[in-house]
DNA sequence: GCAACTTTTGGCAGCGCTGCCAATCCGGAC
DNA sequence: GTCCGGATTGGCAGCGCTGCCAAAAGTTGC
């Protein structure tokens, strides 16, 4: 039945069980081990049916003294659902993202499902590649990163059928389930609250935000609320990197170095922010009062600085779960508005 | 031919084909659309075996058309290998594991791999029944971390015949695929190095020791070439908690209060020494002068502090990379040293 | 035009498991 | 002892795809 060492054998029972490298060990073996039939392996293994203590004892015995794994590849073809939810996020590098994959995995593995995760460096076209990949494992669900995507994404997506969760924004309208908060609104209480403790020359560094498109909606919100408050950005600079502590140094030193005049600054993540606070040390300019200081997403960082930053602490480990939770349950489509809390640290 | 609002259908064939939820769309089906056989269906989508460009160009238009997506469950079970890598990583708070995921899923990507990933939280009984649900999914290979294992995953990985590559660690045996580097060597030079410059009352502020094998294994030989060099510990802290920046602070905090007289303090990893530096700032204490300052990590926020940190740069991202193509690969079992970097940095 | 190949193609038996259905067993009730 | 209903159990047809093998279609040389 398979590369024999050196002896044979006169029928396939005889062939070399597993151990490291031969015929692996079936359900049919299990079940022969254990001299019952094999739906009753099968129904003993998942708890499912009915069957007695008996074959229950006599069965696990058998899975022990042989060392069955099940095999879920063929177990999934057979029946119908997965049991495995792809999870799609633009990044690793940014702690955003593994904080939502830690609340995702978190929650389906109390579900009994595994995850499946891609990453698409902020390219949509990696995007519709990574879906159509993940799709080709038949998942019972995909959790998405943003609500934009590709025509060719969004087919996909609808013509799979499977139940898609789109997260970390609520600003437009979603495939299926959405969980997240308005990063528009986030953007608009960052410039209120700055606006509101008077700070008036007020500039933004940000990173690139044609692939960032929740970064550009807090950005666009942050404008308008100045703009209500009869402001305007005193100043930007756009770094054509991902958010990095980096980033944001340079940034803020680019910037003061264009526009000497700010009171503060606003960043498009805490790790940007973290930076400015660097320079801000580094250059002896006085937090707040020379110029204050204000972030996005509320990292764990930024509450223990000497000072703690001001910022928007987003819920990023409860919307992977949320979404999880909500992809297993099955109901229907929503939107869930999870929120945001803006925390007025000591830096603005 | 797809799906028609009321119609009834005479034979299975007329059955409404997918576009949200119908019969789904299979290899047999695409194989009728391009009228060829299903085996050249399968050859050309695969770019495996012979078949004329006009029989691809046919089967490309049929794939279009009806928007086939491959199964890959049923694809894995008819082949044998399954394209598929399980990684298992402690954690996902601390930017480590992410970054060796980062490494991992970019180079698996190239080899046209996905990833299934789960979390331990360093816990060994968690690693095992991970380790047991991934090698369900009849994994082409498994990336763990570190060498310790108890006897549970230990057996399981060596009976299912799957390559596993350990990583982040060389020190001791592994079973299989070994990348990284040596922990304790890392601590040895972060010894020589304060002892080198001077230091004589060293510090040490840690995190949970006993379940990060890796950290342990550092603090060990910290403390050895410390003593090669005629020193001790002038007082440690564990802090019983995972590593972070929070850890840090309040650590050093109260490892100063009870040994004021420091001069040094090394820290189990980069987060924690953040925290430490933003307690000196906060405290007043001059860096290096009154207290130098030591991580293990070279996390980029490191390089953008005020004064760089003193630290060991880990090459995380690379070693997910290497684990990754040499297990896809398939070479002989091996261990390879990726070595580590001192940072002199400016706080020690 | 034909033999001898080579390239292209189709048919079909599984891969290992689950779901369905029928068979068997068991414990009263009669 | 017999009959009945529910609890257990086994058999077997797929799930959708790949691998193998043989058939069909081209090619080339004479």
């Amino acid at each position: 039945m398979d590369e024999g060492g050196n002896r044979t054998f006169a029928s396939e029972d005889e062939a070399p069980r597993d151990g490291a490298g031969r015929r692996p060990i079936t359900l049919a073996d299990v079940a022969r081990e254990a001299r019952v039939g094999e739906s009753t392996v099968s129904r003993v293994l998942r708890s499912h049916g009915s069957f007695s203590e008996k074959t229950r004892a006599r069965v696990e015995a058998a899975v022990a003294r042989l060392g069955y794994v099940p095999n879920r590849i063929a177990g999934t073809l057979a029946s119908t659902g997965s049991r495995l939810i792809g999870i799609v996020i633009p990044s690793l590098t940014n702690i955003v993202f593994p904080d939502l994959l830690r609340g995702a995995t978190a929650a389906l593995e109390q579900e009994g499902f595994q995850s499946v995760i891609a990453v698409t460096d902020y390219d949509q076209d990696r995007e519709e590649a990574v879906v159509g990949s993940l799709l080709s494992w038949r998942p019972a669900g995909l959790i998405v990163t943003g609500l934009e995507h590709n025509p060719g994404t969004r087919r996909r997506l609808i013509a799979s059928g499977v139940r898609v969760a789109e997260l970390l924004d609520i600003d437009g309208p979603g495939l299926d389930i959405v969980v997240g908060y308005s990063n528009r609104a986030a953007g608009e209480t960052s410039a209120r609250h700055l606006a509101g403790r008077g700070y008036r020359r007020i500039g933004y560094i940000g990173h690139d935000l044609t692939k960032d498109r929740r970064a550009a909606k807090r950005y666009a919100g942050f404008r308008d609320a100045l703009a209500q408050a009869g402001l305007a950005l005193a100043g930007e600079e756009r770094v054509a990197a991902p958010s990095s502590v980096e980033a944001g140094r340079q940034g803020l030193a680019a910037l003061l170095a264009r526009s000497p005049d700010l009171d503060a600054a606003y960043f498009s993540n805490d790790d940007m922010a973290l930076g400015g606070y660097f320079h801000c040390l580094s250059a002896g300019l006085p937090v707040p009062g020379r110029l204050a200081l204000f972030g996005y997403n509320g990292l764990d960082v930024g509450r223990l600085m000497p000072q703690p930053l001001a910022t928007i602490r987003t819920p990023r480990v409860e919307a992977g779960a949320t979404a999880a939770r909500l992809l297993c349950a099955g109901g229907p489509a929503t939107v869930v508005d999870l929120g945001f809390e803006l925390i007025e640290g000591a830096t603005a």
